[in-house]
DNA sequence: TCTGTTATTGCAAACTTTTTGCATTAGTAT
DNA sequence: ATACTAATGCAAAAAGTTTGCAATAACAGA
């Protein structure tokens, strides 16, 4: 069996099919990324590439992938944007601990639904692209 | 009738209730915070408030208020924060639009029931003390 | 494989948002 | 009325993000 957050298409072909070149840059980030299979900061990012890439560099690419659906942004309420790897993966939304950060996946999204019910009902909308949801709460470490 | 966002206890009362001093600062806040109904920026508040208060007041006041529960920060992906009053005000969401930021309320949250299942498959937290969820998409006057 | 084109990157600087230190002001209890 | 201390304004710093530009590297076509 494949690990959880393997994803059977490579970065690289990922890059490709969405038009953008394969940059070794490029790359490197997104199997961190994918490995990590949880958001992380552009601070940890540069970090755990060892400050292979400019941070710049970092905001824009993930800017554009994020634009192209290749990761997702997730505001985990820390002041920084996060980023997470989501080829292969189903929507989805965390649990993050307010005070270390952790963060528990949450496999279950029962939102489509209630987006369909606001969409009939709202006056000033007529469609609903997309969700922002994170549920805050202490782990387990911390509660002690 | 009551208006929609009209508390029946002032802001003066709800601040002596949580133990801050009433000045005249916080109440000309509040009150303008009640009156909008709708999350603002600092930014906005600095300028409806024609600059009486600092923005650094504002930022200190409005992060204890928030502590507090008296207001409640609302991320709507602009890059800056956004405060509701919320006393007297049952909890609830919004749609912004991605293009002006109109901002609609959803007067249902069914998140309870899926906030219990979450909680008791979690394997790294015991309790979620609450969550962030905004949606997105065009308004009508813009998606034209 | 070589070559030209152009997306991508690094670096530095600018910009925006938020936080902090400190002296002054203004609420509040007595 | 007075003393105590939270709250405020101002200025500066910190943190996060964006932008301009020259140098580099990926890709398509020869």
């Amino acid at each position: 069996m494949l690990h959880k957050h393997t994803s059977r298409v490579s970065p690289a072909d990922v890059l490709r099919a969405h038009g953008f070149r394969v940059t070794t840059g490029r790359t490197k980030l997104l199997e961190l990324l994918a490995r990590a299979g949880t958001p992380l900061s552009i601070q940890k990012l540069h970090t755990l590439l060892r400050g292979t890439q400019d941070q710049a560099t970092l905001y824009r690419t993930l800017t554009d992938l994020a634009a192209a659906g290749i990761v997702q942004r997730a505001d985990m309420n820390t002041g920084t944007a996060h980023f997470e790897y989501t080829p292969g993966r189903e929507h989805h939304h965390h649990v993050v601990c307010t005070d270390c950060g952790t963060v528990e996946d949450i496999d279950e999204c029962a939102l489509d639904e209630l987006e369909h019910k606001i969409t009939k009902r709202a006056k000033k909308f007529v469609h609903i692209s997309s969700h922002n949801l994170e549920f805050f709460g202490q782990c387990v470490g911390c509660s002690r």
